[in-house]
DNA sequence: TAGATTGTTAATCGATTAACAATC
DNA sequence: TAGATTGTTAATCGATTAACAATC
């Protein structure tokens, strides 16, 4: 599954940010050093990473922002327009809604919950239907990943059914880890817990702060 | 700041979890092999990383459970109960409050807010405090960490104000990236836009899909 | 031209894997 | 004892850094 470029592929999503910021602050040029020390990544490895993703830079000038900009964001795909289906719309799933920008990463997004799902329904202007009915909503939406928020359907189980039903990329908060063998099929798992232990981590004696 | 041990750390909250989860389903023991299976490490590494967090194999027979959950436990801090203060009470506050448990990470949590703060207000059991009181609700918790959740005070400036009240871990939910200088701080900034857009890209064409 | 900065190669560094002796 | 499994060493693999020729 993995080879090559890889591990440089990691760092594209900040590096479009960052792309990104310069974009909106209307900064036209920038070289490895400057970004280097902006993102905490040395002039060599942005120069190499870069240069991976398709050379876009510019001898003795530097990078073009608003090219390489639009490059990466291409190749993150973020200039195409997909649906997102979140699953569950407990109070993560309503968080995720208000707080991420979906639209920026180019996802429009429908939710489906168990309970309510009176029609017309909307949360944060965002329609919310019947989990019942998921097999409409993702012929009707054809949305490329799932969300998947805490719920009481296990997710495993959920992710196999969606997968079936054409669903490749699966942004899982359940807190369960999510494996799936099926080929086409990439998980990402989003584990807080994980992510405050390292913290706690860090922070004991004879953690990190000893050196 | 790095040397060494390094890397398997990262990999130690995974671990954690794993042994805590075999624990509460009252298994016993556990060897490398299985391990690896269930958590997609190499027996060898496995082996490497456990025996780094200190040796707590016996050979052939594995790893108690029971045993190596507490080590692992005592290594990340979880046996020692700290204080977080989660600054601001947005829906992502509120989320993190419900969703993630801080207890089982050994951390209990107050609350500031900037708008109500009326006496006594509560969310999920949490008190609510109000931002103008800071000093004083840091002077009586005496919080490790702080819980940055999107608000209109900058981060930067926010975590280094309370830097200097002596809180050293910083977990960033505010989607802008905090760096500090201060020598004993930590900064874990969790960036969801980013994870999506990591699977933006495996999903789009010329993205992982195609190996 | 002189200066700046990329792309790229070679050197270094670090992490993972394979193999096996030690041991229960 | 025979079998299982760790801890650990050596070999391999991959990622980062340093250096510099090419070029605008």
């Amino acid at each position: 599954m993995k080879r090559g470029i890889n591990v440089a592929i990691q760092r594209l999503p900040g590096y479009y940010r960052y792309f990104d910021k310069l974009h909106s602050m209307e900064i036209q040029g920038v070289s490895s050093a400057a970004l280097s020390k902006k993102i905490g990544i040395s002039p060599s490895l942005v120069r190499k990473d870069i240069c991976q993703f398709g050379g876009f830079g510019q001898t003795a000038y530097g990078y073009n922002v608003k090219e390489v900009r639009a490059k990466l964001g291409h190749i993150l795909g973020v200039d195409n327009l997909r649906c997102a289906v979140m699953i569950g719309t407990g109070c993560m799933g309503h968080a995720l809604l208000r707080y991420v920008r979906f639209d920026a990463a180019g996802f429009i997004v429908v939710a489906a919950e168990k309970v309510s799902g009176q029609t017309g329904r909307e949360i944060s202007g965002i329609p919310v239907l019947n989990v019942s009915e998921l097999d409409r909503v993702i012929q009707i939406h054809r949305p490329d990943i799932a969300i998947l928020t805490p719920s009481d359907i296990p997710v495993q189980t959920m992710a196999r059914q969606l997968a079936k039903m054409g669903i490749r990329g699966f942004w899982n908060f359940s807190g369960e880890e999510l494996a799936l063998d099926e080929p086409d099929c990439f998980v990402e798992n989003v584990d807080l817990v994980e992510s405050l232990l390292q913290l706690s981590y860090r922070i004991a004696p004879g953690g990190e702060a000893i050196k």
